[in-house]
RNA sequence: GGCUGAGUAGCUCAGUGGUUUAGAGCGACGGUCUCAUAAACCGUAGGUCGUGGGUUCAAUCCCCACCUCAGCCA
């Protein structure tokens, strides 16, 4: 065994998306941690390259192309523009983008099959089973039972037809040794061992073709059938660097070291491709690393809630960098993880505002202010610099463990605690002080070139992220672009520069998002989740008992005094009277609408039971009650003849 | 039904081959400072480490049962 080649290029895939399918954030999060791993040992000087596409065949396509009245590859093309409009927006640096309904596609998996059955491991049959037309699975009678498909719930249908079947039950031992022998090939640990109970459960033959419908690649020695869509996407893998059309770069760049899928398509992956890839004669790919799924706002994503979190949507709003941080950031990659706005913007906010941008800024700021805006060359370093200057480095060293083993959020816990050892440095050492006094230069200019190395380290560390912000952070600094030729090595050596260039102060690298512009956002978010087709019955809102209803308590209430809410274009904060001569103050989002002077004295409805919430920093002790028309207008509630404060509404 | 994993501070999570004060981030509260994006830095916050048993001088970490959740399989 050993390592690889050094010659070796770095081969690293997402799955090829299905045409079907509309881009969403799962798609996004699989591309991304893809684009990282490239980005990253590009950096480094490797080779690399980096495949994503779309699957284009199979029975569900050809009939939603059908039902939207078009051919299969007009569906086909409509989608990978979009998925390539993403791929775009979130500065995706894929090398290569694999359609399976290319001809060099067709070419490999003539190869592959070839290959296969010229071992002998193809050979016809009959197949007959309960089939899910939108899940493309096989079901037996027992899985299926009274509710349709186990996947779905939609019906099944009986399938008996010719199928030629892949020998897979061949290879049950050979798999199961490599899985054991080779703890890395499948990640994580947990999704390890499903697929280790599932092989040692036993492996059965797998049929590999279709007669029921003709959207496909034809089986290479019976163009009677379709090949199956696994057997015909997973070999994109091997098509793009060159199998069937290029065997000298073939052989450079598969196998593959990461295929990076989602936990879903696991199993295609990492059993029936290995077990293709042996009979054929090729060497497995190194890693296969199933990853997690992402909820919105806490709950399972459904069409309505994709558009909460939908790509362009989220770039437009929060901006690439932002977006690309925030996914690999929140969770583990390997685990599920929660997407919610508040999290999102508390993670910008703290992370990349306050500790990052804030860092730069100080830092340009005060070689501007001291030093006429060039970057100082250092003397003597103390202590505190040497424990810096370790800290950054071993920063830098860590990294290569990180990316190893997909732990992208590991990698930029670590990486912030540089940022954070950067903040502190700057309150050790006080350079605002030093600046006081002629006598502390020397030790000003040390520190102040401590700082700007520091960041041109984080500019490294940080370009596979978020590679945008790294170039800005470049800029600001004054440091030149990287140099493709230079060997990283050389440049993630602490003292890279050595001082003497000029600073470009700029704008801020992540302005916060402040309270008013947050409230914002979770109403759009809200609308958003709203817009979608009317909901389904079984999410219709749900009936409650009166009870229920008995536990809000409304009141009349009147407007005693009405002022805006400073710096926020929504908000009002009102006094109103809630009988028996108590007050109580509310934040009401109605600004837009309403005056103040308009306000005062009317009579409006009030719950007075509502935990006190605080908006923009004012408590609200209540809720005042409104409707809203289609246009988005607010209408307070009223009524028809004068009430007096404190009446019960029921 | 079988198997796997998880259940730790308000929230999100880390952690230990069993030993003395169980950790981090965010939020909250108090303080320092003023170079900076009202940011940064420091300090405080008392969580029966899911429940009940067991092993042990000693368990959050080992064993058993149970509960809850997630996933894989049937």
């Amino acid at each position: 065994m050993g390592d690889p080649p050094a010659a070796k290029t770095f081969y690293v895939t997402t799955p090829i998306y299905y045409v079907n399918d509309v881009p969403h954030i799962g798609h996004a999060y699989t591309t991304l941690s893809a684009d990282v791993l490239a980005r990253y040992h590009r950096l480094r000087g490797r080779e690399v390259f980096f495949l994503t596409g779309t699957d284009e065949h199979g029975q569900k396509v050809q009939r939603s192309a059908a039902e939207q009245g078009l051919e299969p590859i007009e569906l086909a093309d409509r989608t990978v523009e979009r998925f390539q409009a993403i791929w775009e927006a979130l500065h995706i640096s894929n090398d290569d983008f694999i359609r399976t309904t290319e001809p060099r596609h067709r070419r490999a998996v003539e190869a592959i099959f070839r290959r296969i059955d010229e071992a002998g491991d193809i050979y016809p049959g009959e197949y007959e089973g309960l089939y899910c037309v939108p899940c493309e699975t096989f079901w037996t009678e027992l899985q299926v039972g009274e509710g349709g498909c186990p996947s779905c719930g939609r019906p099944v249908e009986t399938v008996r037809e010719k199928s030629y079947f892949f020998r897979m039950s061949r290879y049950e031992k050979r798999l199961l040794e490599h899985i054991e022998r080779h703890p890395e090939f499948i990640q994580p640990e947990s999704r390890r061992n499903e697929i280790l109970s599932f092989v040692r459960q036993g492996l059965k033959d797998l049929s590999i073709s279709r007669t029921t419908f003709d959207w496909g690649l034809p089986v290479p020695t019976d163009p009677s059938h379709v090949l199956y869509v696994w057997f015909d996407a997973l070999t994109n893998y091997l098509t793009a660097p060159g199998l069937g059309t290029d065997p000298e770069r073939f052989e450079r760049i598969w196998p593959a070291d990461v295929h990076l899928i989602g936990k879903d398509i696991l199993r295609f992956h990492a059993v029936y491709w290995p077990t293709f890839l042996m009979a054929a004669g090729l060497p497995l790919p190194r890693v296969v690393f199933g990853h997690g799924w992402w909820t919105v706002e806490g709950q399972k994503m459904s069409k309505s809630l994709r558009n909460v979190v939908d790509p362009l949507w989220l770039i437009e709003t929060y901006g690439v960098d932002a977006v690309r941080y925030f996914l690999l950031r929140e969770v583990s990659f390997g685990a599920d993880g929660d997407f919610s706005h508040r999290a999102f913007i508390g993670r910008l906010n703290a992370d990349l505002a306050n500790d990052l941008g804030n860092l730069l800024s100080r830092t340009v700021g005060m070689i501007q202010k001291y030093c006429d805006g060039v970057v100082p060359e250092p003397s003597e370093e103390t202590a505190l610099e040497v424990a810096f200057r370790e800290r950054a480095e071993a920063v830098m060293v860590a990294q290569d463990g990180f990316m190893a083993q997909c732990a992208f959020q590991k990698a930029l816990i670590n990486i912030f605690e540089l940022v954070a050892a950067a903040n502190k440095y700057v309150d050790e050492t006080a350079p605002f002080k030093l600046a006081k006094r002629e006598a502390d230069r020397p030790r000003l200019r040390t520190v102040l070139y401590t700082l700007a190395e520091g960041l041109r380290f984080l500019r490294l560390l940080t370009d596979p992220y978020m590679p945008t912000t790294a170039a800005k952070i470049g800029c600001q600094l004054g440091i030149p672009a990287l140099e493709p030729g230079r060997p990283f090595n050389e440049v993630s050596r602490w003292g890279g520069t050595e001082g003497g260039q000029t600073i470009h102060e700029g704008p801020k690298l992540f302005p916060r998002i402040e309270e008013d512009r947050a409230v914002a956002i979770h109403e759009e978010v809200a609308r958003l989740a709203d817009a979608e087709e009317a909901p389904p019955e079984e999410d219709a809102v749900e009936e409650i008992g009166i009870e229920e209803f008995q536990r809000v308590s409304l009141r009349t209430a009147r407007i005693v005094a009405a002022e805006p809410v400073p710096k926020s274009k929504k908000l009002l904060k009102l006094t109103v009277e809630v009988g028996g001569g108590e007050q109580r103050q509310l934040v009401a989002g109605i600004a837009q609408d309403y005056t103040p002077e308009a306000l005062v004295g009317k009579s409006v409805v009030v719950v007075t039971n509502l935990k006190p919430a605080r908006l923009m920093g004012v408590e609200s002790q209540g809720m005042v009650l409104a409707g809203e028309t289609p246009e988005g207008k607010v209408v307070l509630a009223t009524f028809d003849e004068p009430l007096e404060p404190g009446c019960v509404v029921k």
